[in-house]
DNA sequence: TTTATTAAACCAACTAGTCTGTTTGAATTA
DNA sequence: TAATTCAAACAGACTAGTTGGTTTAATAAA
């Protein structure tokens, strides 16, 4: 057996990531990946075959984690399923939790390789498309607990509620890059928040 | 006079745009604009000295007409200043008429931009974030005249309020182009309304 | 006759990716 | 224990093509 390679390949993902956030997957070349990481051409094409793989790698690992944090905080509030909007609150308010504080920005590949959709292959992509599908699944599965035992006071389509979710997120990480300042996403997602609790009213 | 180079300069702003939202910014080679609008590059270089100054000339573009957008919608609420909190919500209602119908996702630079940023120069991306202030300070007053007759439910802080009207725009841009479907911003603008209309009640 | 446009050659810097070889270190053998 | 083996991990020069941008001279319209 030869040497350990994962941390090259760690060191590769992690600042790749942070060249991406800088100047988008196309405006990053490997020279300047070689040039951040300090290792070689050689060392780069041996644990990615091309650019794109790294790419590919890099939404993986993503929306791997992603989704992994959304099932977490499902886990967490699955003491409060006896009030269904209780635990609704409770599970944005886990990411409430988990963004606040952020002094940069969050980087998120999401939107940033939805704006140059030609540089990646079709199945890189889906892995996009796939999280945010998973995520309307998981709220329209809580918001129809919800509707069980509480009225919209406004009539509401679940699918389009279920995908404010992942609108809020996304458009906060937007306005909190273009501002420069720090990470607004925790703001944003407390009146969605509020939405909810002002929306559902306990049904008599 | 000499001859008239609008319709060249308006082909390349148009095509470059519609290139922009399939490749980036980097991933859009000037190459491809002459293919695409059929001039040749004396031309290109005629009318743009770099492809930086495109790039600024076209988010120049994009943000006078969101902001005139903007303050047209304004405008045609003022016959409701009686009620701030029915301006308001004619205000968000009149983005909603706009983007309702749109069968493409909306072609938004901002976003596009600001993933990317390295690539362009600082008064190029300050467009995008006076852009965003002046919604702000837009959004900011309009709900300060609301919280003069009617009290919010639940404690809210007016600057982040402000903001989520832009950030709940570009969420809706992000999710609607990653799920290649059509333009879902109207639905999503309809849940911020929602939120202020159950979030405001009339002081007694 | 000023302004806009074509056409094509040209350049230096940069691009992703390849190639050939060298180093590493745990397992195998002596 | 010391020498040997071997595949994984890495080094770095090299290539073929692309990039944004320039130049120049002829030409087409207002």
């Amino acid at each position: 057996m030869g040497r350990d390679g994962k941390p090259t390949r760690d060191k590769i993902m992690i600042e790749s990531k942070a060249l991406i956030f800088e100047n988008g997957f196309s405006g990053t070349s490997i020279d300047q990946i070689l040039q951040r990481t300090g290792i070689t051409k050689g060392a780069f094409f041996y644990h990615f075959k091309t650019k794109r793989a790294l790419a590919k790698a890099l939404i993986q690992e993503s929306a791997k984690e992603d989704i992994l944090h959304m099932n977490e905080a499902l886990e967490k509030t699955k003491h409060l399923q006896g009030d269904p909007l209780e635990r609704l609150l409770q599970f944005i308010q886990e990411f409430i939790d988990m963004m606040s504080g952020l002094s940069e920005p969050f980087n998120c590949l999401y939107a940033s390789y939805t704006y140059e959709p030609s540089q990646f292959d079709q199945k890189t992509l889906q892995y996009i498309s796939e999280s945010m599908l998973t995520w309307r699944g998981t709220m329209e599965q809580l918001l129809m607990e919800v509707l069980k035992e509480y009225n919209a006071k406004t009539e509401i389509d679940i699918q389009s509620m279920a995908d404010h979710t992942v609108v809020v997120f996304e458009g906060a990480f937007v306005v909190s890059k273009a501002l420069k300042g720090k990470d607004l996403t925790a703001d944003h997602l407390k009146h969605l928040k509020n939405y909810f609790q002002l929306l559902f009213i306990k049904k008599t």
